[in-house]
DNA sequence: CGGTGTCATGACATCGGTGTCATGACGCCG
DNA sequence: CGGCGTCATGACACCGATGTCATGACACCG
């Protein structure tokens, strides 16, 4: 690759010229400019970032780690992917800053995140996001003092600046909308128990029916055991659940799923009963995962998990702090998505209540 | 952030032998290492990777550019998504090599590859790995003469080196695999026709066929419109198409689709036609995304392609490259990847034929 | 005891840009 | 005409690592 001094020699100026031409932060005659550029085209002339680095000390670099990309794809149970979607808007909202980002992967260890971090420090990133594959708790190694730190889809105890989803208010808002189309008995069957995600969509649930003046009934919430990676164990997980809720004195006309990969095992799990969807039952998801919600026959009603969306706060945090250390928030960012309305949820005939039944009932 | 200065003063020796401690490139006092080193850790100090650079003439740097983070998520079909399995395999296999990935996005935007690649030449990478979303061609702009450049998924009318699934041979042993499972009249719905996997697809379809002396049908085979972003168009063709082979005189025992996805529609078309799967009817999909194959229910068929794979020999030939730029191979290097058995497709029992009939028959 | 080899270490130049300061050529004004 | 400001440009040092060469302290050998 040629350098400034073969352009320099080539057009018959100084270094320090072309470094003008490429800059622009002094005056050159149009003419020696002119003739600069034609070289440097000629010789495909691109200046070494690293020695812009080494003598401005800035790297014009950010730092990513997140486990998505080395994920082992010999689990079947890959639903960590659509974290992805947080470094893909990492990425959008980085492409307008001219910085280059740099994405190292954990690979699920966390034992390499150091050393990742090491290696960022190396390349003198002028920042770092951290990104988890769902809603928790993380403890990373200190970074240096100059590396701004911002955790995506994760917080930690020491309170780094981080972005999470608002996972109480997208529950809410899909029970909401349920309870909308005329829905009364909403049957939840959650994810683990320890998630994070659990605990605040269930406060979101309750809060929805709450909001609605429908009493909270106990027998209608299941609390998942998925996260095994037995497939045919969490099939008969969901099997005994799906059947829990069926035979209920007052079965329910809904059922909302942890996410949607459940609720796509529900739709063959259904079927398999002679059940039809949604005119016997309707089904909601969560996360909103395109492949699945759109894919599946009838479309999937989902509640979004925004991850494109936190990337690219998470990023406009990162450049906050960078810009300016001192402007660190208060509090986690809680980023909320919108609740997508599939074929999977039946709008029921409006019962005669003392409310006036308004709009909305045209299915 | 400290320099090796920093940590020469306050060792009390001089950078050189700082640097001696850390590269190991010439003997240092035992006594004087460890004081070295324990400075080193006081003060957080890691070399600059930049000055190294500039030094050696060479980054560490090795670019990818793909368009799968960026996708467009608003829309549905994300079928491009697992090319970032591409991804994951040069991240794994490029970790041992001590080098970091530059990603960069091309937001499926072909016009900014040349700007991509620009700055990556600023950043003076190695190589460049070029992943694409499906296996089709391109035309790339021209990189400088010392950078490397290796295509994935895709590959050029130049002859640049290239890493491309081999769909002819996943197809064949799909294929063949149903055969062996006693189906003689197999049905395929293939992807658009302008595709190239789907020219190599059906050539491996007839070819397994012509393997067991099976009569190729026409009637069997429709060629798919899949790919407009019109869900509801999709599924009418997908409709029409699973109508025609099921009214054939001689309806096949299996249908095969192009992808994992037509596959997933299929489960729920079919159902809602009454038929059961896979009693009635067999499925096998293609490409083997795990999050449908693994989740459906029952569990889907398909042969799988080799992304990680294809990621993981990309890199190997790169790294090859970039090693000694002659030894560039004269084809395309071809992954192949294993068909996965799923509870989609139903072993027929032997039917009395001339040849023996051999094991596998169990279920 | 002097020559030679090894060991441990340091001085200095260098990589490719860019900030700082200097320089020469103008034009303008009093 | 001399002084001054502006414009266009160049010389030089510096960023942080490391390759090259030099140096001083020993040990060993004849």
């Amino acid at each position: 690759m040629s350098t400034i001094y073969d352009v320099a020699k080539a057009a018959g100026v100084s270094p320090k010229t072309v470094s003008r031409v490429l800059n622009g932060d002094a005056p050159v005659k149009a003419e020696t400019a002119m003739i600069v550029r034609q070289v440097i085209k000629e010789l495909g002339y691109a200046p070494s970032s690293a020695a812009r680095a080494m003598r401005s000390n800035k790297s014009g670099l950010i730092g990513l780690i997140t486990g998505a990309i080395s994920l082992d794809t010999s689990l079947p149970d890959n639903s960590g992917l659509p974290d992805l979607f947080i470094v893909q808007g990492v990425q959008k909202a980085m492409e307008a800053t001219g910085k280059t980002v740099l994405i190292a992967d954990s690979g699920g260890r966390q034992d390499r995140v150091a050393a990742l971090m090491q290696t960022f420090e190396q390349h003198r990133v002028e920042g770092i996001i951290y990104v988890a594959d769902h809603h928790r708790r993380v403890a990373l190694p200190p970074v240096s003092a100059q590396t701004r730190l911002v955790l995506a889809n994760c917080y930690d105890k020491i309170g780094t600046p981080c972005v999470l989803p608002h996972d109480r208010k997208g529950q809410q808002m899909l029970v909401a909308d349920l309870i909308a189309r005329g829905h009364r008995r909403i049957a939840y069957l959650t994810l683990n128990a320890e998630m994070d995600a659990t605990r605040l969509r269930t406060q979101g649930y309750r809060e929805a029916l709450a909001a609605a003046d429908i009493n909270y009934d106990p027998a209608l919430v299941i609390v998942g055991g998925i996260g095994t990676a037995d497939h045919d164990a969490e099939v008969q997980v969901l099997w005994d659940a799906i059947d829990r809720v069926l035979s209920l004195e007052e079965p329910p006309t809904v059922i909302c799923f942890g996410n949607d990969q459940m609720a796509m095992r529900a739709y063959g799990i259904l079927r398999s009963r002679g059940v039809s969807l949604p005119q016997d039952i309707s089904v909601a998801g969560y996360d909103n995962h395109r492949m699945i919600t759109q894919t599946l026959y009838p479309t999937l009603t989902s509640a979004e998990l925004p991850y494109h969306a936190m990337g690219v706060r998470a990023t406009q945090l990162l450049l906050r702090l960078i810009d300016d250390a001192a402007d660190v928030p208060e509090a986690p960012v809680l980023v909320s998505g919108p609740v997508h309305v599939g074929q999977s949820v039946m709008t029921l005939p409006t019962p005669i209540t003392k409310l006036t039944s308004i709009g909305r009932m045209t299915q």
